[in-house]
DNA sequence: AGGCCCAGATGACGCCCCGTCACGATTTCA
DNA sequence: TGAAATCGTGACGGGGCGTCATCTGGGCCT
């Protein structure tokens, strides 16, 4: 062996990777993150258990707690990585509009063109008639609400807008296109167009506006 | 004592009142479902457990699975009950509309009206940020919701009203019904009436129709 | 009234899942 | 290279679940 010793050099290009330990806590993050799609697809979420999901990463149950605190922490870093992805395709929208009409028009278009995406990697296998809790009021959920809501007040204020109740207004706005975005996703062929045309007359028009099929 | 020994005469009148067996069944059958109604209010609907539920009727464990087959069936139970009693109130609503206006004005202020009422029995001491599994479909609710769809038919029709995409129309219309009955409910003082209005302007006119506060 | 029968109340039991923790292996750092 | 820090591991106690053998008392007959 040659008396040199080898040490790892760091040339002017700072090697910053992680160490070892940092790689294999990601890598263990994420692995129980995708177990946990994995099975909450195909065993819904109430029978999906802690153990179902470390299971299928091969790690040690007790690893599990290292990560999150429970099934139900496991299930919120799902949706909120998915709130997380969702918010800039907003920002962007809120960007590019140049009323409330074009910027309803888009955010719609986004969350059912997001929604059609996300559609294909949940629907594995999933017991009929479950319902995913949705609902979960996640920080990055809220996030994405708060930002809807500011989004309307200030584009509606710069169409010179009567003032509404953004409350209610922003609430039903998220209802309505919750609601016909998930319909959208029972029908075949999934006609985003459709859904998109129609959440967005009913809330600048209500039934009048609405498109005759 | 009078030697004359006392028997219950059945007059005419037959007392057709059932034995006592069938009388505790029903009983426990309500004490279940009392005390189901106060656990989950005080606990959650996550954190109540069978045994809180069964132990506030003095019942003993297995007696709660001669009545129901889990948590889960008793709170369906529980929201079968809630849309039992609704139902006749959404017909009284169908029976006295004109046109669709009418029946929507009915039918929003009685879910409205009888939200407020429900609150009560519900809101009792529930741990912040959780949410009922309301979305439930229940045979009940979906029932409920049938016949919203069927009502809405017949009334649009009544009123020549151009076609519309009914799945996705009655879907919405519920949607806002729900959502801004939701966000009344945490206002004080609960404006049954301006909430009412509100949800029925944005279903018949969308955003322009709304009240300007 | 007395006796038989069976619906249904009972609670102990075994099962499974949960969350923890003491231990050991591996990485990091001096 | 050795000490210290980090983190994976799986056994363990705790507790809720659903079942079942057993018991109790109401219904019904003579």
């Amino acid at each position: 062996m040659s008396n040199i010793a080898y040490f790892p050099v760091r040339g002017p290009a700072e090697d910053n990777r992680p160490g070892k330990r940092e790689r294999t806590k990601v890598a263990n993050r994420q692995a129980i993150l995708d177990a946990a799609r994995a099975v909450f697809g195909e065993l819904g979420y109430e029978a999906a258990t802690v153990r179902d999901i470390i299971r299928r990463t091969g790690l040690a149950s007790g690893t599990f707690y290292n990560y999150y605190k429970s099934k139900e922490e496991v299930f919120d870093a799902l949706a909120d990585d998915g709130a997380r992805r969702f918010r800039p395709l907003l920002r962007t929208e809120f960007e590019k509009a140049v009323d409330f009409e074009s910027f309803l028009r888009g955010a719609v278009r986004a969350y059912f063109d997001f929604l059609a995406a996300e559609h294909e990697s949940w629907r594995i296998n999933r017991p009929a008639g479950e319902v995913f809790p949705h609902a979960r009021a996640t920080p990055e959920i809220q996030a994405v609400f708060d930002e809807v809501h500011a989004a309307f007040a200030k584009v509606l204020e710069h169409d010179h807008a009567p003032a509404v109740d953004l409350d209610y207004f922003a609430a039903a706005c998220i209802a309505v296109a919750r609601e016909v975005g998930d319909k959208m996703l029972e029908r075949r062929p999934v006609d985003v167009d459709g859904a998109a045309d129609f959440a967005v007359r009913m809330i600048l028009g209500g039934l009048p506006a609405l498109p005759r099929p």
